[in-house]
DNA sequence: GGTCGTCTGTGACGAAGTCACCAATCCGGC
DNA sequence: GCCGGATTGGTGACTTCGTCACAGACGACC
């Protein structure tokens, strides 16, 4: 593990105010973490052993049950932490989700001891850390209320709309939209098929264009994706 | 609002360790609160403005959509704390999710300035943050994987456990129950039905008694509750 | 072109959610 | 006591969703 390249730290806009003292502890404990795509970057009762920021690609966080069910949970992004590390790091607890790389990832570990250092010292690093964990929860939130009281519709539109953002095609087979929205292949199949029906997307193997975002973003409702 | 009780920290083992100092902080700055039962403790967008330690009581955490669907998320009982209002406090995310005091509750109030003292200048109180955090963070992952990949069969059988604990019978109509795991009530009936026909409860309005919790633990299976 | 593994389509069925409606029970007022 | 309204529980019909079984379609590779 070498050093990150100079300057990682102003991708992280709460931190770039930091004082020079706590940016001096911040630069000086940390190591660059290189990951190919699709690997593990933790399991249940695995701790990860260090704090990660995120410089660079993506990671999913999602449940697995013992069949091979899947729900996606949320995914973390370029000037994100890993707040599943830290719970493991302040909290004795571990909690029991998976993560894995979509893409390769580059990102910035902090030895535990810095970490701790940095939470009793800098609230700014405290308030960046607790931002965090909250907009995790709002995302699991967020996931409760989406299986509990959605329709498969208007999770499958929603999610269509935030995998393909604003390309016009996506590449994803239905088993891994089923994943995402914690279905099954099958009735994924069969709602994309009625939404090719109505013109709004078009199906090709592990393909998806979509045509008709507005009438997709319609059966999404106002729910969150 | 008058100062707690002289003794309330002992009531909360993480902190009754705490060095002189910090203790006096927490004394020095908190103040006691009475709430009823079936208060509204706080509501999405409505910040609470203080940490809430309970010392007695129970509070109730749940989701509630437009229709009046409902889900229980997890439950706060004495010497837990309010990571919600904490999350209004350190990060200025707020988020949707409602509580309501099930019975008569007692809590410590902490100004926000002690809170945030407390965070900068004790080790163990951080932690002890961190650990609800995480305790709170599973307890939603719990729900995840219950709503995604159990039956509701088995999660019927689980939560009249939970709630029954250790007595035979328990207070709560049909609709309550289907709000708990976030199902409907006419579900719940015909389950409880088969339950009473297979000897395992008996039911009369608004009550239900629990014969046999070793066939419930089975059907139950190995998920949590 | 042929083979193999993955991906998709479909029918049948059970489990769960929704809707409509009624019966039983409780509670307060008289 | 009795009555009337409100709450709670029971049930059938129907839709949606999950599961199982299996077939066809496509792409990669030889």
């Amino acid at each position: 593990m070498s050093a990150p390249s100079p300057g990682w730290l102003a991708e992280f806009s709460p931190l770039s105010t930091l004082p020079p003292d706590e940016r001096a502890i911040l630069t000086g404990a940390s190591a660059s973490v290189a990951l190919p795509a699709d690997a593990t970057v933790f399991e249940p009762h695995q701790a990860c052993g260090a704090f990660l920021l995120v410089r660079q690609g993506r990671i999913r966080v999602y449940q697995l049950d013992r069949d091979g069910n899947e729900i996606v949970l949320y995914r973390l992004g370029p000037g994100s932490i890993c707040i599943l590390t830290t719970m493991a790091l302040l909290a004795a607890d571990r909690y029991s989700a998976f993560a894995t790389t979509e893409t390769a990832v580059e990102a910035v570990a902090l030895t535990d001891t810095a970490f701790e250092t940095l939470m009793a010292r800098s609230g700014r690093f405290r308030s960046f850390v607790f931002t965090a964990h909250a907009e995790r929860m709002a995302d699991l939130m967020r996931v409760i209320r989406n299986v509990a009281f959605e329709s498969i519709e208007s999770r499958l539109a929603a999610r269509l709309l935030a995998l393909a953002a604003d390309r016009r095609a996506l590449s994803i087979t239905h088993q891994q939209l089923a994943a995402e929205i914690g279905s099954a292949r099958e009735v994924i199949s069969r709602h994309l098929k009625t939404f090719e029906r109505r013109g709004w997307v078009s199906l090709a193997r592990g393909r998806i264009e979509v045509h008709d975002a507005a009438s997709l973003r319609r059966t999404a409702g106002p729910g969150d994706a």
